[in-house]
DNA sequence: TCTAGCTATTGACCAAGATCAACTTACCGA
DNA sequence: TCGGTAAGTTGATCTTGGTCAATAGCTAGA
């Protein structure tokens, strides 16, 4: 973990963010004065479910997951972070970790102190409403998470991925490049590396062509039917 | 649905709850002063899922399940709220209800205006603080709940349920009475009716015995081991 | 260019849970 | 007290996805 100053390419992440993008600029300036930036390498524990958490992360570039570990060892991702979102915010007030966050590739995080943070969302109306709006949604992710494991087959789940990367429009076929490798992916959808595998095998029927990490839909219509 | 009157035992159950319990009476009573107090029926639905809301909920009295329907009219359960629990308080930021509500026992609700609730929050740093604590907790609830189902088995899941009821202390058997119907723990914990019933039969080897609502455990130490 | 290592795919097998059906138990109202 | 209905249990079958192993493809470094 290396310590790094801040780049206006970094500074420019924060301002077309989620939480920062509806803050006034003052206040971004502010909040970011105490802004620490680290980087990790691919597979970098951040911190381990259970941990108290005095820091509030963000996402400047790379990919970080978290992910629950059960008694048998085994883990299971529960999100995944990319460039400009902001995670653990909810240890602020919960104060421990609710899971294990680790590097899914080489990433820069930056941190903030939660304490600070507090002390600020209690003073700054405006700071205070980015958190509960970013914390309804961060919870809308998790809920459609859970419904989506609970409601879909795994072909059908990777069917409504894809779809969720549909331009906007009437184009009824169009590709995309995968973020992150395949097996990011899976845990996110809450599948294994094989199973994802057979779920593009089984939408190869449906007009869905698979080349490294670039994913061509050849008939959209046919992958809404999923 | 009917409209009532609020009664001091209603009071007391805002006065105790999550959200409320942190504020100062002066503000619960000028929150308060807002409520609209309703009664459902069994199976009665609040809202479905996309609807514009414009009210956040609280469970007074009965059992409130939230619910997702996918594309073949199957429901997945992804919250169930008991007396004290405030709901869809998301919609304030979100607009539109994440999911659908049912009255899973015949219920009384009280309903605030969103827009009324947000201009407190913006207002008073007490009330966004509340509704930051709250939106944290049950994140972590469904957090929860996609993490179990990712990593255990109905059995485990099951298991966990019992053991979250285990008051403190050293006691090795204990019994507790299900605070809803079989079928509504089976939805909160992603199962079909029959599978809970088999992990019931399956834990009735390690010290459960379950008669009607009445769960007794024999040995707490047994129930730890799945 | 070649080799090693990593990522991904495919095959085979098995377990878990959903689904459907039938039966039992419990509760409520007449 | 009896009958009807709802809730819950149990059996059988099927589907889905996990696990393990082997293989293929791709990438990076020497």
């Amino acid at each position: 973990m290396k310590t790094l100053q801040m780049t206006s390419s970094d500074r420019t992440t924060f301002l077309t963010s989620r939480f920062f993008g509806r803050l006034p600029c003052s206040t971004v300036d502010a909040i970011l004065e105490d802004a620490r930036l680290s980087t990790f390498k691919e597979h970098d524990i951040l911190f381990h479910q259970g941990d108290s958490i005095v820091d509030v992360f963000f996402v400047l570039s790379g990919l970080i997951r978290l992910y629950r570990v059960g008694k048998d060892g085994r883990q299971a991702d529960v999100a995944v972070f990319s460039k400009g979102e902001m995670f653990a915010d909810n240890t602020m007030y919960l104060g421990r970790a609710t899971a294990s966050a680790e590097a899914a590739e080489a990433s820069v995080i930056a941190r903030f102190d939660s304490a600070k943070l507090r002390q600020l969302a209690a003073a700054d109306p405006d700071v205070a409403q980015a958190f509960i709006e970013h914390l309804c949604h961060r919870g809308k992710m998790t809920e459609d998470l859970l419904a989506q494991d609970r409601l879909l087959t795994a072909t059908q789940r990777v069917a409504s991925y894809i779809l969720s990367h549909c331009p906007n429009g009437t184009a009824t076929s169009f590709s995309f490049r995968l973020p992150f490798q395949k097996s990011v992916l899976a845990g996110k959808l809450g599948l294994a590396p094989e199973a994802l595998s057979r779920a593009f095998s089984t939408l190869r029927r449906s007009g869905v062509i698979v080349k490294g990490r670039i994913i061509e839909i050849h008939d959209r219509l046919a992958l809404e039917r999923f």
